[in-house]
DNA sequence: AACACGGCCAACCGCCTGAAT
DNA sequence: CATTCAGGCGGTTGGCCGTGT
């Protein structure tokens, strides 16, 4: 009649393993072996039972493991992997050395998908979030057309695929070359991919197949936005063609609002073609974390209001009227309702 | 300094499958 | 063939620790 039990439940020691027990562990495994765990506690002196053994040997103290954080490609293969496998933590982690499932398992739930969750990606389905669609519906049609959504004199349009595209897009980038993000060429290859796939999905939206329009840009009352000024595109230098994700930052604002901010003015023009618009330009050649951007935004009421730097010692000069360093300059970008991490897509 | 809170992760729990009897 | 269990797996928990108030 079958095999007895492995161990009698009563007496066993639980919880988290002290050094001598591992100690044991390691010295009768390695010169044991391992595989019958049934008998393994007993004969190496352990109050434990088999399979406490078990998974404190795989998904601690085997040699082979690989402690530490995870590397950018472990996690694009995870990801990938996981759009294929689902929750078959075992079969990714074989194609992971030195990781366990259960470290895996603990990283995804931990990081990655949080993250995909904040950049509008289901991590069950790794499509565009269908809630967020639904929201972004209300809202077009609710207060954001009703306020000021034409502060620019254009609606932006932002597509969550597209933002998948950029992120897939950016992977494969990544994938191929590493160093991609360092190499200018290839940064301005990609801007100009984006900038097509934009335009493409504008082009679709007159169809109205595939494009939702989602407002970009939190309602401000109309004092505030008449203070918002469209920046001059023609003091742009037509050599900041391309993207450069140096010194972004994200900063989340009130409840539905998220700013970026950039040091580098390659980024303004980026964005701009990406379908982000601009809100305001703190001109100084600040770094992103020298910035107040709260208190800045909570100033844009007040006529006589300007940035709030944190660096005294910053050299404040105003973009609009064009006389400050062009590449240190601060851009500031207001987007509704979308909580992309720009660093994710970007950086 | 004390407390609350949230993130992280090692370990446990419970279920499933296939092998042993 | 039926029963029992080892091993494997995914889900969940609880305690530690860092951070914010």
């Amino acid at each position: 009649m079958g095999r007895s039990p492995c161990c009698e439940k009563n007496g066993l020691k639980k919880g988290p393993w002290t050094a001598e027990e591992d100690q044991k562990l390691i010295d009768y495994i390695q010169k044991n072996g391992y595989g019958n765990w049934r008998t393994l506690p007993k004969n190496a002196g352990l109050q434990r039972c088999g399979k406490s053994c078990r998974l404190r040997w795989t998904n601690y103290l085997r040699p082979d493991i690989k402690r530490g954080r995870f590397s950018f490609e472990e996690e694009e293969t995870i990801i990938q992997l996981h759009s294929v496998l689902g929750n078959k933590w075992s079969a990714i982690a074989a194609r992971l050395p030195g990781r366990t499932d259960n470290e895996i398992k603990n990283y995804w739930n931990t990081h990655i998908r949080k993250r995909l969750l904040r950049m509008g990606i289901d991590p069950v389905t790794h499509n565009p979030r269908l809630d967020l669609l639904d929201i972004s519906t209300i809202l077009s049609s609710s207060f954001y057309n009703q306020s000021n959504s034409n502060m620019f004199g254009v609606q932006p349009m932002v597509n969550p695929e597209l933002l998948r595209l950029a992120a897939s897009l950016l992977s494969s980038q990544r994938d191929q070359n590493p160093s991609f993000l360092h190499q200018n060429d290839q940064k301005h290859q990609f801007g100009q991919t984006l900038i097509q796939e934009n335009h493409n999905l504008q082009l679709q939206s007159h169809d109205q197949t595939l494009i939702q329009e989602i407002p970009s840009c939190v309602p401000f009352s109309s004092d505030q936005s008449t203070q918002l000024m469209e920046p001059n595109v023609d003091q742009i230098p037509s050599s900041f063609s391309h993207f450069n994700p140096q010194n972004c930052q994200l900063n989340e604002w009130e409840n539905n609002g998220m700013v970026l901010a950039s040091s580098n003015l390659d980024n303004f023009i980026a964005m701009e073609n990406y379908g982000f618009q601009s809100v305001v330009d703190p001109a100084s050649n600040l770094t992103p974390n020298d910035f107040d951007f709260t208190s800045h935004l909570s100033n844009l009421s007040t006529p006589s209001s300007s940035p709030t730097p944190l660096n005294s010692n910053s050299n404040s000069t105003n973009y609009i009227n064009g006389s400050s360093t062009e590449d240190e300059r601060e851009i500031s970008y207001c987007s509704n309702l979308f909580k992309y991490e720009y660093q994710e897509i970007f950086m």
